[in-house]
DNA sequence: TGCCAGGAGTTAG
DNA sequence: CTAACTCATGGC
């Protein structure tokens, strides 16, 4: 049996395939599959309501709640955000799309994984990583798996890294693994930080840098100041904000962190999302 | 400051 | 089909 939830400026699709988590993905039925929090979501929607099904709890409203985080003010964001005509035309074009409030060490892990990676060859290898060291769901016939836990990644080596062809971020992951199970590094009292401390602190990590960071602050702890500069949001801001002038990062980032408001994050997200849809 | 790190996906030819 | 290019970058 699927449940049903009734949602506002709410839009599945750009949620999800907006480049933001790297394990959904939609079956031929119309439904999203995805494993959240050790359980599989099997999801859709149609028009203003969310059909859906949890696997081992059934019906789990207080998962999609938070994981969807519909408990956001969306026309306050959209107007704290919407402060000219390009970020206006990808919220047209996008509205209703979520930020996910995703799970923290996974979140960590996949954005380490995805240094200079494209987005296919990353859920390829956050899938592999699932698959060895993750536990198996079994649902509507179909194996699915948990995202590994701490416990389970802090017993690999190098060697167990290495093997999973991520390359160079192999010793990035091992640092990650190990600062975080011996709580120098607290996922737990991040929330509580001010999101600069809690971006220099996940900085301390050994292959997390500004952006790294940033993602995981916005995808992970709903710290909306974050503006992530990958490739394609520092092309669109370039181009729309500053002239095509070859500026930084830092100075993309701190205009960015001015001027939207109480919420930048989520600019970053729409014009991301507008941007690269339109070049492909 | 610039260059390198592995390898999968994508595209040009 | 193969080769070249690209990649939600950070470390040194």
């Amino acid at each position: 049996m699927l449940s049903k939830l009734k949602v506002k400026n709410f839009d599945l699709d750009s949620s999800l395939c907006c480049g933001q988590a790297f394990r959904w993905k939609k079956a031929k039925n119309g439904y999203w599959y995805g494993v959240v929090s050790g359980q599989v979501i099997k999801i859709k929607q149609e028009d203003d309501s969310l059909l859906f099904r949890t696997s081992p709890f059934k019906q789990n409203i207080y998962l999609l709640n938070k994981y969807f985080n519909l408990d956001l003010s969306y026309p306050r964001m959209v107007r704290s955000i919407n402060k000219d005509e390009h970020i206006a035309r990808a919220i047209k074009k996008y509205s209703g799309l979520r930020i996910l409030h995703q799970e923290p060490f996974e979140c960590l892990i996949s954005y380490i994984v995805s240094i200079n990676k494209n987005i296919p060859a990353i859920s390829m290898l956050i899938n592999n990583l699932c698959k060895r060291y993750g536990k198996k769901i079994e649902f509507e016939g179909r194996i699915f798996h948990t995202f590994p836990t701490i416990d389970a990644l802090k017993k690999l080596n190098l060697r167990d890294f290495k093997a999973l062809r991520v390359g160079f971020r192999a010793r990035y992951l091992k640092d990650a693994v190990a600062k975080i199970s011996s709580r120098k590094v607290d996922l737990d009292s991040l929330e509580k930080l001010e999101y600069r401390e809690a971006r220099e602190k996940l900085m301390e990590i050994i292959g997390v840098g500004g952006k790294v960071a940033d993602c995981v602050l916005l995808f992970a702890f709903n710290k909306y100041e974050a503006f992530p500069i990958d490739l394609w949001i520092g092309r669109a801001m370039r181009k729309y904000y500053f002239r095509n002038k070859n500026v930084t990062d830092k100075i993309i980032r701190e205009f960015a962190q001015n001027h939207f408001g109480k919420y930048p994050g989520y600019a970053q997200e729409f014009l991301y999302h507008y941007f690269r849809c339109l070049h492909k």
